[in-house]
DNA sequence: GGGAATTGTTCGGCATCGCTACAAATGGAG
DNA sequence: CTCCATTTGTAGCGATGCCGAACAATTCCC
């Protein structure tokens, strides 16, 4: 129960910021006395510390701000995207503190390969790190299918990966010390979005993520949904056009063969293997007004809110966030989105509706990888008083 | 905390029925003495009995068995369909004690002659309750999108009802004695197949019921998703078929128009409003072996399995039950579900996926609503020492 | 028939929370 | 400038409810 007590008083902080004892009474429903021994239990475990007083605008007697040790307990964020690699370290109450990343040709994905890469990348940061400072783990949001159970990957099609260990891999290649948790990188970008970006404080979010393939992120009851493997979220493989192209993954018609980069630049003329350069070509010219460009931004619109319609219908979330590439054409696609869902979406399921483009960006996937290795921290704070440190 | 593991003892007893102490023990992870005091105090609220001790096969002290005590503790159960009424009461542990049946025509179906229908088999079943019996509540299933925090009806359409406070009109109609929670049929039928069905102990399940329309209830984490409102489920209008046929929401092409009843019938050359002794012919043709009717099933799969194939992609359920008209054409429909998603679905996310009928069939609506109204007494054993009863 | 095994019960100890009283610090009224 | 109301933090006390240990009850097996 002390437990109990302990993480949801850490969780607030993590999650809010600095907060005085009087806020975190009303926001655990827990008595003065207890919050007092509970925080103090925090900072002798050196993951909370004392802020000093703050005279709170009102008369009566300052209030004793505590904080998050946010120098002292870091987790390290992994992101495996297809074209590059990031590393950085996130602070307790997530702050990113130090990002490195390195942009990779097709030709560097191959697994040891990565691996290396990665470890070098952790080691650069971890050195960079004061010598007080805890590492209480690592997450890594990787472009692929994750078994969640043994943090493996089961497919990465655009890796060229199939049933790779790559949890245990990684821990093994930084030596046991750290509690490795992968996931799936839509899934931890959603999770961001969910605790630091636009869906703070909306329990039932969907979040979709256009990048080369197409993910999502399903959040219910505040919470992600993982399935019973782990894969949930694969939006990019509902059937949305059974007279459609065929798919990488052997299906006809997906909404990925309609919503993916290559069926954009598709529409707009531009080379389908492009890449990045295509797409900034391509917001450049939608920027000038291209007509040709922006009818083709329409007709990809049209096909997004299709399938978007049908995950409202079936999830009713209070909040659809837009993320990656859906995210940076929001601006041209964003009433053509609407007209659509009007039509398509179960008018009561529309009313409270919120589509937004996603806040953090770029740093969605890391900050949702440090989410995600923080958890077991946040929801056992004891457990540092058994480890060094 | 001692509510919660009062509710965890009761809620284990309502699910597993009849349990050792022993078991109890190690059920819930609490020591023998603990287990004792908290059935003792169940057993004081009139909520369990002691069923005596039973040699439990090995050697040892036989155990004393706990069972709840459903003859004293019931909840009125009520389905209103399209073509139905039903009420039941239900006892604790989900025992089906009386169902009062009422076949309506389309002329029945106006608000307030249904209220007073419902009201009177009501009091019909609970006048043949035993005089100690206490009724903690009624809980309802209805074809339409329910608002599940007032329990109120949004819209449906198969009734003619638009934005009807249900739940409050039959509490006030009933006397405002009882708690009243009203849910989506298609909900309340996953929660029935979730507890006392073919999904028992699975966590993460996709339940889809062909009716008139198509409706679905999406388990997770062992609960139901209600969504942002409550109308999560609506899996009827995913497009699937941007070509296809107008949709009675408005919308084009939902799954709905292709796997719904009149679908069916359509592509079998029967009558479309032919109703359930239409259905009653297809099935018979079907059993007999007749060509057209076989040939109009398989079809019928494909695009079952179309839906599907998206829903699971986007879940990753462990389990997907079909029920109602699903359930019934099964024997038929089975082969061609699975061969198309063997296509259509990720490799991974079908590796442990086993779909499966519905095991409760036309129960299934009025045990999930019992599940539905038991659910603030099992979550709140203690509150009956408040009430009379 | 006796010992091992299993289960239920009783009783004391302990952790942890809420409550109450009191101390600390500030703003505003007089 | 002083005093009081107000708000917040802290210390001591009591209550709750869990666990653990010892003991009793019962059965199986040798």
């Amino acid at each position: 129960m002390r437990s109990t007590n302990l993480s949801t008083i850490l969780r607030g902080l993590h999650r809010h910021g600095p907060l005085s004892r009087s806020d975190l009474g009303v926001l655990t429903g827990l008595t003065r006395s207890s919050i007092g021994a509970l925080v103090n239990e925090l900072v002798r475990l050196d993951l909370a510390v004392d802020q000093g007083t703050i005279a709170g605008g009102g008369r009566g007697r300052p209030s004793a701000v505590a904080a998050v040790a946010a120098g002292r307990n870091v987790v390290l964020a992994v992101q495996v995207a297809v074209d590059s690699l990031a590393v950085a370290s996130v602070g307790l109450g997530g702050e990113l503190r130090m990002v490195v990343r390195r942009d990779r040709t097709r030709d560097r994905v191959d697994l040891q390969v990565t691996i290396d890469d990665v470890v070098e990348m952790c080691n650069d940061v971890r050195s960079a790190l004061p010598p007080d400072c805890r590492v209480h783990g690592i997450g890594v949001g990787v472009v692929g299918l994750v078994r969640r159970a043994d943090n493996s990957i089961a497919v990465a099609p655009n890796l060229g990966w199939h049933e790779v260990p790559f949890g245990a891999l990684l821990s093994e290649a930084l030596g046991n010390h750290l509690a490795v948790q992968v996931a799936n990188d839509a899934d931890v970008s959603a999770l961001a979005e969910l605790h630091r970006g636009v869906a703070m404080g909306v329990a039932e979010v969907l979040s979709v993520w256009g990048e080369v393939g197409v993910g999502g992120g399903i959040v219910s009851r505040g919470e992600l949904i993982t399935g019973d493997a782990g894969f949930a979220g694969e939006v990019g493989h509902m059937p949305v056009n059974p007279s459609g192209r065929p798919c990488g993954c052997g299906s006809i018609g997906c909404w990925e063969t309609e919503v993916g980069e290559a069926a954009l630049l598709r529409r707009a003329g531009l080379h389908v293997d492009g890449g990045p350069t295509a797409i900034e070509t391509l917001l450049h010219r939608a920027a000038a007004g291209d007509a040709v460009t922006l009818a083709a931004l329409h007709e990809h619109a049209r096909w997004l809110a299709i399938g978007l319609a049908g995950l409202i219908n079936v999830l009713n979330p209070g909040m659809v966030v837009l993320g990656g590439l859906f995210g940076r054409i929001h601006a041209y696609t964003a009433d053509t989105v609407r007209t659509e869902l009007e039509r398509r979406v179960l008018s009561s399921a529309r009313a409270d509706l919120r589509v937004v483009p996603s806040l953090l960006g770029a740093d969605a996937p890391l900050l949702g990888a440090a989410e995600l290795a923080f958890e077991h921290l946040l929801a056992n704070p004891q457990s540092v008083s058994l480890q060094g440190g």
